[in-house]
DNA sequence: ATAGCCATGTAACCAGTTACATGATTGA
DNA sequence: TCAATCATGTAACTGGTTACATGGCTAT
């Protein structure tokens, strides 16, 4: 149910083809979901049954001719309609935590090997989202302004790669050394007070 | 596919029911996977089908007769071999982070309700794992070593819940105050360096 | 009384993945 | 020549959720 609302979002913020959305799936500014062609047009597809999305068919000469899609009026309402119920954070499902957890039965270098594989991955993702930082950071005030709320989605992207990273590279260093880990010092807790209300 | 070997974990840790199971995803030590039961009884009768895992009844007179599973040679067997292979990290699917995106449509208050509500389901999750960790640091030495994985894992958890809720509040604050978001001082890229190889 | 824990499951459905399919253009 | 980008889709399958179902015991 939740992709359909992801593309209305994004199609809410610029009209675009099924291909154009899973650029930007993909590709940064929109890091909060995730899908495939395949499932962006048969989302799609239901989504213009249910008229909340309509096309315009734009033809090109020497690329295919794409269907550029922008949400009407019902989407719109819908999508507010939306934003007022509450949604659940998902549930967490880490194949390689479940190989961490279990990590005494498996060949010690594979593992190793993995977590420096998946460190690479996430180093890969933080980079490109620090960059895309730094171009937020460079635009004029105005601009700032205006790209606020997908500037906000990034900052989660990126401090949940950052964090990522830690956790593999400490995890790392103590399996690879078979040392027992200590007590976080002031770390984990930190409860920090909010400003004023 | 990845329930099958996180049951397999699991079972390979200590034999158990269903219900059981069900419990260990929940609470605490297991943080890195997460089903209903009506889906573990499926797999367990699958795994149970391909002979990975076996049960004996143990008949109860107060309380219903509980199928106590446990890993069969063959199961230990291919447990070993998903461990040596590849695993790719999920797919990020944040419905929250999907209206954050789309904040400027919504109901102000509403969001900001919204993002308090998640903090407080983050801070409570945080609360019970930091709880374990207490406990987990309290045991003696030869405890702690054998429990040293099971804890990696509880302290990805922590991690997790905490880096949520520093985003939670921020996001909150930047909202609430319709402020614009400063470029992060020295926090973001860190790029630790790992301890000498 | 009512809720919650223990303990098992089936069935219908929905969401997401993987495989397959086409075909022109551009750059290494 | 090979891979990538643009652009669309269908079909089969698998993984996961929700609803439904049962039933005794214990604690408030």
């Amino acid at each position: 149910m939740s992709l359909q609302h992801a593309i209305l979002v994004l199609l809410e913020n610029e009209p675009g083809s099924g291909y154009d959305l899973a650029q930007r799936f993909k590709s940064g500014i929109g890091n909060f979901w995730n899908a495939t062609h395949q499932q962006i047009y048969q989302e799609l597809k239901k989504l213009r049954a249910e008229k909340l999305v309509d096309f315009e068919l734009e033809a090109q000469t020497d690329r295919p001719d794409r269907k550029v899609y922008r949400i009407t009026r019902a989407g719109h309402q819908a999508l507010k309609r939306w934003m007022r119920e509450p949604v659940d954070p998902p549930r967490l499902r880490q194949a390689l935590i479940t190989k961490v957890f279990g990590a005494h039965l498996g060949d010690h270098d594979a593992i190793l090997a993995e977590l420096e594989r998946h460190r690479a991955l996430h180093r890969k993702a933080l980079e490109s989202y620090l960059e895309l930082e730094r171009q937020y950071f460079a635009q004029d005030e105005a601009i700032r302004r205006r790209h606020r709320l997908p500037y906000l989605t990034l900052r989660c992207g990126i401090r949940y790669e950052h964090d990522w990273i830690e956790w593999l590279e400490e995890t790392h260093e103590l399996i690879a050394q078979d040392a027992l880990p200590q007590a976080p010092v002031l770390k984990s807790p930190a409860r920090r007070r909010r400003k004023a209300a």
